[in-house]
DNA sequence: ATTGAGACCTGTCGGC
DNA sequence: TGCCGACAGGTCTCAA
């Protein structure tokens, strides 16, 4: 599930079910996420308001009256069911407000995680310091791409599912992403930047095409309708979906993660 | 400093 | 039906 947009449609759903709201109560029902929580953690925040409920890249961070963060995490398998009929397995943490919502983070795999940190502890916090941009801020163009990709000697593919290099991309969107660009994920990143470090024409392309496959996944998380909604992930043997163009899609493992791309248009 | 491999966990799916 | 391996949208750590 979480990538950037997936997340984003997360967060607006905890912004209304929490922000403004006393937190009455937390069950935890799983103390080992990804990292143990502590045993005051639900004691720490009970009686607390939210303030808010923010996104940086994947992760999220709720806004406590008391100025202390509780950053969270996806993981792979992590997601928020709001308003459960009952509790079921692997609902790992149970958030109770004070004006009725109730939200429980479900996560089998357990790749996720939160984090109670006060307000010190959150503006040093390295997983949130050493983000690259945020793809859908105004800040976000050729130019802010340009010198991460120059210095790499890995693939696109890899360099742009860094969260380093840009904040937010996972496998499949980068793999939209590229695709959208006509761009292979097997070519060197670096050779979207000229010599002295100008960006070429396809990282503007590159640059346009991150922007719009991420909002409209943003766009279309509202819906539920099922199938793959993408365009090439998860797509290996089908005909390219770009119009004229007579590639089959095909499969490729790129630092053990399943890459997709069309060998005739994306160069 | 980069980069790849392995680890963390559970669930699902295809093949035999 | 049952078993087994491969694989899954993320990050971290460690060795080269």
């Amino acid at each position: 599930m979480p990538e950037l947009p997936e997340v984003e449609y997360t967060r607006r759903r905890l912004h209304r079910a929490m922000t403004r709201a006393r937190i009455t109560r937390v069950i935890v029902r799983r103390q080992t996420l990804r990292y143990p929580l502590p045993a005051e953690f639900a004691a720490r925040l009970e009686g607390q308001t939210v303030r808010a409920v923010v996104r940086r890249a994947k992760y999220l961070v709720v806004e406590l009256s008391s100025g202390e963060r509780l950053v969270m995490h996806l993981g792979m398998s992590g997601w928020f069911r709001f308003m459960p009929a009952q509790l079921e397995a692997h609902d790992h943490v149970v958030f109770e407000m004070s004006n009725g919502k109730v939200v429980a983070f479900n996560d089998p795999r357990r790749f996720g995680f939160m984090l109670l940190l006060s307000r010190d502890e959150h503006s040093e916090c390295g997983k949130l310091t050493r983000l690259g941009p945020e793809p859908l801020d105004k800040t976000f163009d050729a130019a802010a791409l340009a010198a991460p990709l120059a210095r790499r000697k890995t693939s696109l593919k890899i360099a742009l599912s860094d969260q380093r290099v840009v904040g937010g991309l996972g496998n499949i969107y980068v793999v939209e992403a590229l695709h959208r660009a006509r761009l292979s994920p097997k070519r060197r990143a670096s050779t979207l930047v000229t010599n002295n470090g100008a960006p070429r024409p396809a990282l503007y392309d590159l640059v346009d095409a991150i922007r719009s496959v991420l909002k409209e996944a943003i766009r279309r998380q509202a819906r539920t309708d099922d199938g793959n909604p993408f365009r090439i992930y998860d797509r290996e043997g089908e005909p390219c979906p770009r119009r004229g163009c007579r590639g089959t899609i095909r499969r490729i493992t790129q630092a053990g993660r399943s890459t997709y791309y069309c060998p005739v248009c994306q160069r």
